[in-house]
DNA sequence: TTTTTAGTTGACAAACAGATGAATAAGTGT
DNA sequence: ACACTTATTCATCTGTTTGTCAACTAAAAA
């Protein structure tokens, strides 16, 4: 359905949002909250700042943050960085011949619908309910102004 | 969205279903109707009769034809032997813990179209119109015993 | 200035999907 | 028996995705 690269991507911006900007965030963190390999997701935060969805600021007390409000990011924005849509809208088997046939109907009905949801939702709906939760853990990183 | 060996799959069948078993098909011309690389349809083909989709003729005025009624082969059927459906009815981000989000929830509410899609319809819908469109063309072939 | 922290980058490897070519096996018709 | 046709099988190749390792650069702190 999504890459795994694009699954991954939507989680990191996903758990940056849900800190509501009010303190850097370490890939480090992300890369254990968030099950994604340290590495690789290194390369995916890159991109996305590269993209201005994030920024990312480096030495001690650096991290990443969001680029722009949250509710300026809709998933399809981040998801279309990493893979190719297109075929969400095109026909279901590949033909471009089969306009008229009952499947093509129905599955044009649902692909309008996955549109609707990547385009019309953001990433501060990833997760709702987190927004505090790495803060007390993290009490070690309060010497840093926020 | 679907895999491209699981789209050939279908066209595949979807041909073969098209041609009301009147008579029997020839790898050779799936492939190029289907525009399917012939090698790789072979043993696409040879999974489907494995699975008793559909049955293969050796030798002279061989070829393929369905294992069963068309009616009672729906698409899931064929799409899950090539690929892992799985992830349509699972979390859209792969998130076990994200069951309350209003993403969650579209998406649970599109993927159970899409399921009611693969298993609610039958090869005998992928091509409704062609049933007739390789006899003339094969009137060489009009030797065999139908 | 040195050390530590943390993001950046390039090389590379594993796994997989998709595709290809050639040899082989099993039928049909003569 | 023989030639021919057609499916079967195996070995290989390519490109992409995913993941790993390690060296590098930048910034802050000591």
């Amino acid at each position: 359905m999504l890459s795994q690269t694009a699954i991954y991507a939507l989680r990191a911006i996903g758990y940056i949002a849900a800190q509501k900007n009010t303190h850097l965030v370490l890939a480090k963190v992300i890369s254990e909250e968030m099950k994604i390999p340290k590495n690789f997701l290194s390369k995916i935060l890159h991109k996305l700042a590269q993209k201005g969805f994030i920024e990312s600021i480096r030495g001690t007390n650096g991290g990443f943050r969001l680029g722009k409000p949250a509710k300026e990011i809709s998933l399809a924005q981040i998801v279309e960085i990493f893979m190719n849509i297109a075929p969400f809208q095109s026909c279901f088997l590949g033909i471009h011949s089969c306009q008229s046939c009952g499947i093509t109907k129905k599955w044009d009905t649902i692909s309008k619908q996955i549109m609707e949801l990547l385009e019309g939702s953001t990433v501060d709906q990833i997760f709702p309910d987190i927004e505090t939760k790495k803060k007390n853990a993290k009490q070690s990183n309060k010497k840093c102004k926020e």
